[in-house]
DNA sequence: CGGTATCCTATGTGATACTG
DNA sequence: CAGTATCACATAGGATACCG
């Protein structure tokens, strides 16, 4: 039941693709999450959507999910080694989504992607 | 209506999300290519897709459809000075999906990417 | 040759309620 | 807090036939 794909983009695409993971990843490129703080920052994803998309992001071996079994549960979600080997296509999406707002005037919900 | 995105990785996906469009445009990113030719090396799109892609791609500022009206017609898509900002996105997702095609085994059909 | 038009299915995504 | 379960909907994508 092997997909074969007819280019490698396409390998990429199936593991970065959809709305969310990139913006996923790019979150924890900056440092390890919890659950609750990835909801923050994305206020418009379900938490159906933001499970779904954290346990393919796990089965794809980019980040790692680490339980802290504290008085109150806590549940950090980080980028792997390899889910670093990301970065650089994260870091020019990034780059070039910004030069593509400037020049057709598109907007983005700021919410402090500055200072943390 | 404008929409508003939460990170500008989300405006690249935009443009280069789905199935197809990433792929087109790495076989455009070598050279001009026809509609038929494009067909060819990529025997699972469907006439309709590539179609649709096309357009999507051409009113993103991507690329350009030029019409040779000679004895039968002739159409030919191209990167545009635009559409070849994103071959460092593209060559870098291509780098990545070889890379775990390699960890994980993963196949692709061949079809002389190579000298061509 | 390079498309459209129509219909259909699969998948992705969302809303909402519920749980250990 | 960090999820599941269920249902519903929109969009992406595919099959097929036809067109200038």
């Amino acid at each position: 039941m092997t997909k074969v794909y007819g280019c490698p983009v396409e390998v990429t695409l199936d593991v970065l693709g959809g709305k969310w993971k990139t913006v996923i990843l790019r979150y924890l490129s900056n440092r390890a999450l919890r659950y609750s703080q990835l909801q923050q920052r994305m206020p418009n994803i379900t938490q159906r959507m933001l499970t779904l998309q954290l346990k393919e992001l796990e089965e794809d071996g980019l980040i790692q999910r680490v339980v802290f079994e504290e008085r109150i549960k806590r549940v950090e979600y980080s980028l792997t080694e390899y889910g670093k080997s990301v970065e650089p296509i994260l870091e020019l999406m990034c780059e070039w989504g910004k030069q593509r707002m400037r020049e057709f005037n598109l907007q983005v919900r700021t919410m402090g992607t500055s200072g943390g």
